[in-house]
Order: C-alpha cells, then structure tokens, then sequence
DNA sequence: CTGAAAGCGCTTACAG
DNA sequence: CTGAAAGCGCTTACAG
C-alpha cells in the first residue's frame, strides 16, 4: 500500500496525492475530499522514511529527555512546547535512557531527520566536548551549563547548581547548624553533582570550616537506596553531625529513612536539606527543605534562546534563578 | 557527505561502499580498510532513511515504554533485553508519553522500520481493539491482558490484577480490618485499574461486605497529590474506615501524607496497603504493605512468548504469580 | 488544478 | 571481489 495505490485507487496522480498528504494548496476540494476518503478506507499511511529522505530539512525541533523518570524534565517539556508553539514551530520530544549518549542520539537524529533546532533536556558536557561538532542546527542545553565548551551553535540555560547548593547550606548555618554532613555525587566527576559539591564546600570555607572529605561527606548515586546507604555510613562514622545537605532528593529520601531506621528523628535529632524539589520532598513526612528550580523559567528562556539561535543569533549561556523552599525538615538550633 | 562522495574519495563503487557499511562478505580486506578509514575521515553516517527505506525488514524488536517514571517498567527493560540478547536478538526501546496512542506508535515505527517484532510496556486494551489489526509483526502486551482482544499476533502476560487487589483487600481482613476504603482508579474504566477495583469489591463481597461506592470509595489518578486529596475527602467523609487500599504505590504515597496531615498514624491509627512495590513504600515511613509484580519473571516470559511468536507460535495469554509484600503499614485490630 | 518525471541516499540482484 | 543499474516510497519543480 503506497502512495500509487492511492493515486490509483482515487483516479488522482501521485502529485496530487501526496499535496493532500501535506495540506498544501492547489488541490480542488473535490480532489482533496476524494483522495482523503480513500487513504480513510484503506488506512494508508506515508512511510516516513520516504518522506524525510526527500524533505532534507525543516523538521520540527526535537527535545532530548536524558533519562526517564525525572520530574524536573516532566515539568519543563509542557511549557517549552507551549513557548515554541506562541512561535509557531513544534516540538517532538524523544526520550534516551541513561546509558544513552545523547550527542549520538542527536546526530543520528539530525542525519534522518535535520530538525531546525534541538534541545536537550540534561546531558554530560563531556560527551558534547567530544562530538557535538558534528551537530550543524541551533542547540540548547538545558540545566547544565555549555559555557565552557565554546561551541557557536550550543546555547544553555541553568541555574547556578554550585551557588545553590551553597544557599542550601548558608541555610542550615543561619539555622545554627555547624557540623553539616553532605551525601551524593562524586568529587570526580565534572558534572552537575561536582558542582554541588564545590558549592556545599564554599560555603563552610566562607564560614571557616574546611569540609572534610574523609569525615563528613560520602559520596552516593542518585538513587534511593545509594542514599540510604551513604547517610548510614555517613551517620555511623560521624556521630556529631547536625544536618545533612543531600545533593538530589532521591537521595535525601532514602537518608530519611536511614535516619528514621537510627531512631533518629528529622528534624528533631538530625536536619535534612534535598535538592530538586521532586514529590520525594513535597509529601514525605517530613516534608523535605530543598533547591527549587523553576520549570517554567528553564523553559520559557530555553524557547527563546533557541528560537533566536534559528533566527542567526549567537550562542549565549544563561543562568537563571533558583529558589530555596523550607519546609518541614530543618531545625534552628 | 553520502556514499557517492564515500566511493569517489576511496576509489571504489558504491556497492562496495555499501557492503563494507554493512559488514558484509565479498569485500577485499584491502578495499574494506581503505574504506573504513575513508568513512572515518569524513565522519560519514549512512542517512538511515535511506537505508531503511531499501531493507524495509528485519530490523529489530522494539520495545515501547507507556508513560515515564514507571519502576515496573524501568525494572523489566533490563532483564528482558538480557533475554532477548540470549537468544541473539537486539531489542531497541521507544518511551511513549502518556498522551500518545501506542498503537498508533507502533503503526508508524513498523511503516518506517518494520521490526521483527514489538512488546508493549503497559497499554490500554481500548487502543488495541481500535487499531492493532493494522499491525502485522508477533507483539506482546506486559502487565496488561489482550485475552480478550483474540489477534492472533497479540500475546499477553500479565498477573491477575483482580485476583491482587483481592488479595490486598483479604490480608487487612485478616488483620481485622472490617470497615476498608479503597482509593485510586476509576470505575468506568476498562483497564488495569478497574480489575483491580473489582478484585477489591470481590473481596469484600464474599466476606458479605458489599463495597459502598459512594461512601468508602474515592476514585482518584495515578499522582501523589490525586492520591492525598482522595484520602482527604474519603477520611473526611466516613470516619469509621480502619484500613485504606491504595489501589497503586504513588497514590498510597500521596495517602500516606494526607494521613499525617489528619493527625493519623500510620499504622497506628489506620492501615494502609498499596500495589506496585515502587519505591515509595520501600523507603517510606512507615514502609508500605503492597503488591508486587515480578519484573523478571514478565521480562522472562515476555521474551520467551515474543520468540515463539517470532518463529510461528500462535499467540498465549499468560499469567504470572503476584506476592504480597508485608512491611509496616498493617497493623492487627 | 493536475500529472509526468527527476531525484533524495541507500541496498541488492545481476553481470563480470 | 567489484561496479552499473534498478528501485525503495515519497516530494517537488516543471509543464500544461
């Protein structure tokens, strides 16, 4: 079932059909309501290899979602399809698993698709250093910054990951904590989590404390039961902490059950500060003090930056603000 | 850059160009490294339209994922590509969002790549009987039945949700519990939830306890905050509940805060049960009775029914034991 | 408004 | 082992 059966079916020519296909213009109605009515009947469907492989170019922005699962993504594709769409262009989303990496998933897209612009939703700048220079359309990173990678059609959008976690625990001082526990991430790593954890450092060492990396931090990976792990080993090695800053709320979910499971009490015994603001921290008990980054505002600035980068315009690398939401589960001391 | 360019530069023609891409035989070593290191140079990727417009067959089994953030569905990836791979058969994935029709999904990858085979993670019943008899390739649905859809190219595995929730529903009857609210799900609804919904009912029925839908049932969407103002309303409307069936883990989890928003302890002063043993009410506090599906034995069925089907097999509908997870929720009265 | 024809970048018999 | 040629199913000037 092709487009000729169509054209043969509808006693039209393959021209004609495949304007119809497209909603373009010249196509009388009567044309067009005979030929939709048969493509109806016989369920056709283009193949879409054929088309692409023809139509080179112009296919909408795609968004990359690293990984699934993150709430923080969930939230900002909605509103960035709706800043896109004020513009006119639509945006397809594809999701890529962990493993993925995510440059390749895009320049094989590019290759079969050529969409006007692409986003992405998370990624690992060392894998953009390695190969994004074979990606030709305007891009944006999105939540992790491409301002050191020096790439003119890779913009990005985040927030300031080191200042906030800095702010996280400026909090749990101003509270009156002084031995501050940090758990997740990796020292190594030159990413998103490193940055965390150079804030966290900042901030005691302004206070005049040095976080020592043997004592009081554990590293962990992002995942509940890492976290569960890590604020056990943490807590039994060191008993005199206060609070504990954990890089994402995964993780500070998992530590608050490992408290619990201490007989320790958050915040009574023990203060808790996450990161993220997923639903981990807005319903447990208790409701858990994090970093909140605004879905809406990633969103709406990646739009733009995005669309001006179609427009010609210069790679730029914005910052945009964070929050600090307190709830339930730091203490002053 | 294409395979012209590709032949030009290395000497050779296209076939050959071809054939190396493809590892094929009939290709001298000499032309076959001459060529490579050509394609290396350029940076070339073949354009896979192109390509699959050509081998229109004999791609890979594709996997679609319903919906993002499902643990169940993260959980069984794994080991089922493990399965797939014992048998030599790669297996790509594809998440769908919540919105999209997965059948229509898988319509259009099987026009473009025409996949020996496909597995549905999740789906609605409704979409298959709608659309499925335009797909042609062996498929099976995992966690939902199509028994009674009768494709011949349709297998299924599943548990028996209704025979869970009855179970669910038993064990805090055997604790004592006699007055139980159900919340989640949807009564008009033909599909995973409402089985569930009638193995609650079902439960209750043969205990001689008809289940008052108006008064002990709140219907409510698969979200933590669906499932804390599902317990709100349900707690407010009828005191004298001593137990709550959570008819999925994240509304129990939304629950489980409404609860201690109320003043109630759990399970102090009433007892909750979920389904599904996500992550939630493995690290909550309390941790939660629930459900669980076993990822690896769907993800082992799945591809063993998948590979039947690939080689002739008519298509099974299988169903697979559940276990009840008791943790800290339930309390005896 | 419509159709015939060229061409998108590959793969695959078919000759050699 | 290798190349020339046909063809996958579309879209898009180009004529009419």
């Amino acid at each position: 079932m092709d487009i000729r059966d169509i054209a043969a079916a509808s006693g039209y020519g393959v021209g004609t059909v495949s304007r119809v296909i497209n909603n373009q213009p010249n196509v009388s109605d009567r044309a067009r309501k005979r030929i939709l009515a048969v493509m109806a009947e016989c369920g056709y469907e283009p193949n879409s290899n054929a088309r692409y492989l023809k139509m080179r170019s112009q296919t909408p922005i795609t968004a990359f979602v690293m990984g699934v699962g993150n709430r923080l993504f969930d939230d900002i594709i909605g509103p960035l399809q709706a800043a896109l769409a004020a513009a006119d262009e639509e945006m397809a989303v594809t999701y890529l698993d962990d493993d993925s990496r995510e440059v390749h998933a895009a320049i094989d897209y590019q290759q079969t698709r050529r969409p006007k612009g692409m986003v992405f939703l998370g990624g690992e700048p060392r894998y953009f250093r390695e190969s994004f220079h074979e990606i030709e359309a305007p891009c944006v990173l999105v939540t992790n910054s491409a301002a050191d990678l020096g790439f003119d059609n890779l913009s990005s959008v985040t927030i300031d990951n080191e200042a906030a976690a800095a702010r996280a625990v400026e909090h749990l001082w101003e509270r009156g904590h002084r031995r501050i526990g940090v758990i997740g991430g990796d020292r190594a790593e030159n990413s998103i989590s490193s940055q965390r954890l150079r804030g966290a450092e900042r901030a005691l060492r302004e206070r005049g404390v040095e976080l020592d990396f043997e004592r009081d931090y554990e590293p962990c990976a992002f995942l509940e039961d890492a976290g569960y792990n890590a604020a056990r080993r943490l807590l039994e090695r060191t008993s005199d902490l206060t609070a504990v800053f954990a890089l994402g709320d995964v993780i500070a979910f998992g530590a608050l059950r490992a408290l619990a499971d201490q007989g320790l009490s958050v915040p009574g015994d023990i203060s808790l500060v996450g990161f993220d603001d997923t639903s981990f921290s807005q319903f447990s008990v208790p409701r858990i003090t994090t970093i909140r980054q605004s879905a809406e505002l990633l969103a709406e600035r990646s739009a733009q930056i995005l669309l001006d980068g179609m427009g010609g315009s210069p790679a730029v690398h914005e910052v945009v603000p964070f929050q600090l939401i307190e709830r339930e589960s730091v203490r002053s001391i």
